[in-house]
DNA sequence: GACTTAATGCAACTGAGTCGCAGTAAAGGC
DNA sequence: GCCTTTACTGCGACTCAGTTGCATTAAGTC
């Protein structure tokens, strides 16, 4: 069994198709993103990566990324800097989503909304603005923090 | 003429009125961030106030700031980031307004639309998340740009 | 298999933001 | 107006995410 076309459509075919070379690099971090279970941030993904490519280096995951949020395969969030100035990725989607920071808490849900998709449309009519990217983030208490009122913080 | 006690309602009124002291660091930052006609980041809010408080320091300038973030009478804003990881501050007001950052020529533009209010509404109301910020940054192409295709851009 | 050059590893660097501590000056009481 | 308390500031060293220049390596092509 041969690895080496990508599944078609998928990010590595897509890098393919723009004539970027497959690394084994970039193959393990693209899997690496998309199995994985929550937002990464770099740190995190070098980690990860390198339970598979134990030598790959840091400025290779920045590159990566780099690339693929300029190619526009993923979206970079902020998540309201609940923990520190580091920011995260996930793999782009058709629908673009809402996310969700609980300042106490530190959890990170996620909404979708025809509305959303609506007011980004009002965007474009009204000022002509071409959207590339829409991030849109939400910070304050999610339901469970903000019923248990005043008990003691986890997050920051 | 004294000039002692701020206007009422004013953010230094707030600041006296929740027990904070008004030092003479605070009240030129603050009018600072009040009289810029853009977003202002750390380091250029330091060097305006340093020309009528030449001995503030950058450190009073990030407490401030995280200060008037926490009593939210600022809010903080990336502008995706389009000029380096730095963060860009501006007064609140009740109605909160959508960020267009153009990634070609780095202009700002303000979206205010009663979609945004209704898009909060409805998250609060479908999820039981209490929004204490909600920031909505939207990067692409300004008119002009879209229009000017492929012309030699201005910003990175 | 050899060639071309895009991509990586390395290591030093940048720049925003933080922190502990000693000194200073607001606010309140007299 | 002066004294006291302690919140706040300045300082300087530090942290940590992200960047860069350059020598080396390996993906894609012939």
């Amino acid at each position: 069994m041969r690895a080496k076309t990508p599944e078609p459509g998928s990010l590595l075919d897509q890098l393919a198709a723009k004539g970027f070379r497959l690394t084994s690099q970039r193959k393990v971090l693209v899997e690496t993103i998309q199995q994985a279970s929550k937002h990464l941030d770099a740190a995190t993904l070098l980690s990860l990566a390198r339970k598979r490519e134990p030598l790959i280096n840091r400025a290779t995951v920045y590159r990566t990324l780099e690339l693929l949020k300029k190619l526009q395969l993923i979206d970079e969030l902020d998540l309201m800097h609940l923990e520190g100035e580091k920011h995260f990725y996930e793999i782009r989607t058709d629908r673009q989503h809402v996310h969700l920071a609980c300042c106490r808490c530190g959890a990170i849900a996620e909404f979708d909304s025809g509305t959303f998709d609506r007011l980004k449309r009002e965007i474009s009519e009204q000022t002509g603005f071409e959207i590339q990217v829409a991030r849109l983030e939400v910070g304050g208490r999610c339901r469970a923090c903000s019923g248990a009122a005043r008990s003691p913080p986890a997050g920051r």
